[in-house]
DNA sequence: ACTTTAGCCTGTCGGC
DNA sequence: TGCCGACAGGCTAAAG
């Protein structure tokens, strides 16, 4: 399940395979993801050259002199690249074929990704809103304090909320919240300044933590190389409904929240 | 203004 | 072996 650290860790596989490279053609076989594919894209893109790619959120950009190309990973898309040759298979919804012969195949089994241009993509309706990075300098305790005050809604919902911050997905929330010791069902509002700070600084951890394992593989992530990610090992809580804490040795409880599953420690989060 | 819910998709897995 | 329902989940839009 892609989230920043699985899209971090595709940026940095793809990169340097396509920068600095021009798009030949760009090859959509598959138009239906999260938003219909718009059909004059492929023109809108081609003979361009790459100048960066950049990510935004979960969000990657190919920027290119016009604009930017704007890919989402959805839930199940990974990119990597490939030898041209090789037979598209059934989820391989999108090819961009380089001046070089290089190939970034798009594939998505859920098709809840999503594949865009504009001009101007920060300006963008999906990108426009979006809360500061975790890793910037713009999320930090009195800032995410502020954005508590008055909140009833659970904390561990409040962070998955994209306004809110971005990039931080079911895993990565539950693994948070069990490191800064705080209650997943703890209503926003009443998490303390000092706390909030704590739960900050363990975001930005284990953030960087899994963009250093390359990733969480629970199934079928792999980075741009077609490696798979090693954060799993990593995790404390997530997917490990009646295993014992790692902390206290408790068995760590599985509830769902607003249609998805979280997972804590009974005695280490309060 | 905030909060909740439905919906988009398909592969996988447990139960029968 | 095969069928079926539940589940996985980021994100938006609409409803409450």
């Amino acid at each position: 399940m892609p989230e920043l650290p699985e899209v971090e860790t595709t940026r940095r596989g793809i990169a340097p395979h396509v920068v600095g490279k021009t798009i030949e053609r760009l090859i959509v076989r598959e138009p239906r993801l999260r938003w219909p594919v718009d059909p004059g894209l492929p023109a809108m893109v081609a003979e361009r050259r790459i100048d960066s790619i950049s990510r935004r959120g979960k969000y990657l950009l190919f920027n290119i002199g016009t604009g930017s190309l704007i890919v989402h990973l959805g839930m199940s898309g990974n990119l990597r690249i490939v030898d041209a040759e090789q037979p598209a298979g059934t989820h391989d919804h999108v090819d961009w074929r380089l001046d070089d012969g290089t190939c970034l195949r798009f594939s998505d089994p859920r098709r809840f990704g999503s594949l865009l241009f504009a001009s101007a993509p920060l300006e963008h309706r999906l990108l426009r809103a979006l809360g500061p990075e975790p890793l910037g300098d713009g999320f930090s305790g009195d800032y995410l304090y502020d954005c508590c005050r008055g909140r009833r809604t659970a904390i561990k919902q409040l962070i998955m909320n994209a306004r809110i911050v971005v990039g931080v997905g079911n895993i990565y929330a539950n693994e948070a919240l069990f490191r800064a010791r705080i209650h997943p069902f703890r209503a926003a509002g009443r998490v303390s300044r000092e706390r909030t700070e704590h739960l900050v600084a363990a975001i930005r951890a284990v953030l960087c933590d899994a963009i250093e394992q390359g990733g969480t593989t629970l199934r079928d992530f792999v980075g741009g190389d077609g490696r798979p990610g090693y954060f799993s090992q990593s995790l404390c809580v997530y997917d490990r409904a009646g295993l014992a804490c790692a902390e206290c040795g408790r068995a760590v409880r599985r509830r769902v929240q607003g249609q998805r599953a979280t997972y804590y420690c009974v005695d280490c989060q309060r």
